[in-house]
RNA sequence: CGGGAAGUAGCGCAGUUGGUAGCGCACCUGCUUUGGGAGCAGGAGGUCGGGGGUUCGAGUCCCCCUUUCCCGACCA
């Protein structure tokens, strides 16, 4: 190969931040000039842009490759009937880019493909001797996000590889699971990235168990769990709660009706049961009763008092039914609904299904409302005094939280997830019939599992976790280039400097050099650390000794070296 | 979708009581400088987001539209 010029290279590094950028990488990635926004979350990558998404997807095909995974590549533009047939063609709603064509046919830009894998499957494989298989695909991707942000660390187009394994039974699934999981590890090792496996929930996508890789950084937009002693790991939206179940033959003293005015809400409420009625008790011991419509039903959630019910939790609880506010007209239409003072006391005679967190124990007792203006019960008991319908996590999660495992105070970071392990189960050959003719002349169901990583917003993460003030500092397994050689000054310079950079070259080492006549040394100097490739050679002062510098943009570490011995130290790294 | 902010040169910004647009970076020419984002001189580059209105005159005032950014909601 011949070195990279930069008097020739299609570059322009800016000296100010773009006005529209917010996140280091996203400042970065625009200013070093790796890419350019086109409209919002839409990006065009330029030659140093496409040189390291080209070098991440290398180091993901191989990994893939590693594990028998077989590369496809399915059109980003797709008819609609694969996914009017498993009904994500609705599901997705306004994040599925939808266009027509002139006949007025629908299409789509893919968010995704199982539908396309699982249909290329079906039509190729028909016997149990073909399985298992798994095929990938590194594809553009495209999801009309609501508000795309921070660069191509989330953009509404993106690249992704993305695979899937078919297998004839639960235990091959897991065994492909397995592999995928032990190839991910491997990849982000080899891409320098900091990450966490943690527990997940599927989500849209379906399917039972799921892990997410997770790179810790405060841009983050998931927030994970982790536990301060055991290994424990998790997203908040899959955080299994550990509850000390109450003493089940306990006995509680009598449920007590108290005069508590102008109380309505919890921390109103606390400070009148500890003036009052002479108690000393504390959010926690209160149960914070909110009213939601499910398909137009009142459903009444129960959390303790120092907890917020999260949202999105609750509407994975009670899917497919769809949750809404239960507002002031609501409570007009139901007057036996005191605001302020509702309680799940009597609430099954009254119509309204009961869910309540874990921490609402059987057998536990409460501060509640009354059902009754301007009064609460205490010593109200789960089971003896009202009852929980049923039983769902959807209540927030705080720092210091137990361990579910093993009971120690939980952490809470913010992440951002650069891949998606799960297994899919049989929804999609369920919705497609994708069978296998098994030996005894029957058909075996086939069974899937799913695992992305973010091409593009892998990129973006190792910015985000390797940069420095001066600029980008990419691990050598991604640089676009391993080298960058700055020629400082006058034209024996330029000509030393392209000399070596043809020998390294020569003996195998990538390298982008500095040859412009038009800038001074200060400005190289800038651009090369902005740009961050791992080793910076300076071709200047020193070669009237036959010396130049060894700069590591890393570890900012500098040596004299003889230029004769650049060649064998470098190539052989 | 709710709240906030903003659209003026490729990028970052200024523009007073309304008087016909400017600064820095980048770019072009010349000279000087030459290892930490150089200096001087001279240039090129703008339907001031769009439409309408007020006015002798609108980047500036009024109305409508639109786009973008930030926070939230949303989000394999």
């Amino acid at each position: 190969m011949l070195p990279t010029r930069m008097s020739t290279m299609f570059l322009r590094t800016l000296r100010d931040d773009p006005a529209d950028a917010e996140v280091p990488s996203h400042r970065l990635l625009v200013r070093a000039g790796y890419v350019r926004r086109v409209a919002p979350g839409i990006y065009t990558l330029l030659p140093l842009g496409v040189k390291i998404v080209e070098r991440v997807a290398t180091i993901i095909r191989e990994e893939m490759n590693a594990i028998g995974s077989q590369e496809v590549l399915f059109p980003a533009l797709l008819p609609a009937a694969p996914y009017q047939q498993t009904g994500r063609w609705d599901e997705y709603g306004d994040l599925l880019m939808r266009l027509k064509d002139r006949r007025g046919n629908d299409y789509l830009l893919a968010p995704t493909h199982e539908e396309m894998f699982t249909l290329l499957v079906k039509g190729e494989y028909a016997s149990y001797r073909d399985y298992p298989v798994m095929l990938y695909q590194v594809q553009t991707k495209y999801r009309d996000e609501a508000r795309p942000r921070s660069g191509i660390m989330r953009g509404r187009e993106f690249v992704m590889k993305d695979s899937y394994s078919f297998d004839l039974d639960d235990a091959g699934q897991q065994h492909s699971y397995d592999l995928h999981r032990q190839a991910y590890i491997k990849t982000f090792e080899r891409l320098g990235i900091d990450y966490r496996i943690v527990a997940a929930i599927s989500g849209a996508m379906g399917g039972s168990q799921s892990e997410e890789f997770l790179a810790p950084t405060p841009v983050g937009e998931d927030t994970f769990v982790t536990c301060s002693n055991c290994d424990y790991a998790a997203n908040v939206e899959a955080v299994e709660v550990r509850v000390e179940q109450p003493d089940p033959d306990a006995t509680h003293p009598p449920m007590r009706n108290l005069h508590t005015p102008d109380s309505p809400g919890i921390g109103a409420l606390v400070e009148t049961l500890n003036r009052d009625h002479g108690m000393d008790t504390d959010a926690s011991k209160l149960l914070k009763n909110i009213l939601f419509k499910v398909d137009a039903k009142p459903v009444m959630v129960l959390v303790p008092g120092d907890r917020e019910i999260d949202e999105e939790r609750l509407a994975s609880a009670v899917a497919p039914g769809e949750v809404t506010a239960f507002d002031e007209a609501d409570f007009a239409a139901r007057p036996d609904f005191v605001k302020g003072y509702v309680s799940a006391l009597g609430m099954q005679e009254a119509g309204v299904i009961v869910l309540a967190d874990p921490r609402v124990a059987p057998n536990s007792n409460w501060v509640t409302g009354a059902n009754e203006y301007e009064h609460h019960v205490v010593d109200a008991v789960v089971g003896r005094d009202f009852v929980v319908d049923r039983y769902v996590s959807v209540a927030t999660i705080a720092d210091g939280d137990p361990c579910p495992r093993c009971g120690s105070p939980m952490h809470l970071d913010r992440a951002v997830e650069v891949g998606h392990i799960f297994q899919l189960g049989r929804k999609y050959a369920d919705a497609f019939g994708l069978d296998a003719l098994g030996a005894d002349g029957k058909p075996i169901r086939i069974t899937m599992g799913s695992y992305g990583i973010g091409v593009t917003r892998a990129v973006a993460v190792i910015a985000e976790q390797t940069h420095d003030e001066l600029g980008l500092r990419w691990p050598a397994s991604v640089a676009p280039f391993q080298v960058h050689i700055v020629a400082a000054g006058k034209a024996d310079h330029i000509a030393a400097a392209l000399q070596l950079a043809d020998e390294l070259e020569a003996a195998g080492v990538s390298v982008l050099v500095d040859d412009r006549t038009t800038a001074q040394a200060g400005v190289k100097f800038k651009d090369a650390e902005l740009l961050g490739m791992p080793t910076i050679v300076v071709v200047g002062r020193g070669l009237v000794e036959g010396k130049v510098e060894l700069r590591n943009r890393l570890t900012g570490e500098r040596n004299d070296v003889l230029l004769t011995e650049i060649v064998a130290l470098l190539g052989s790294s």
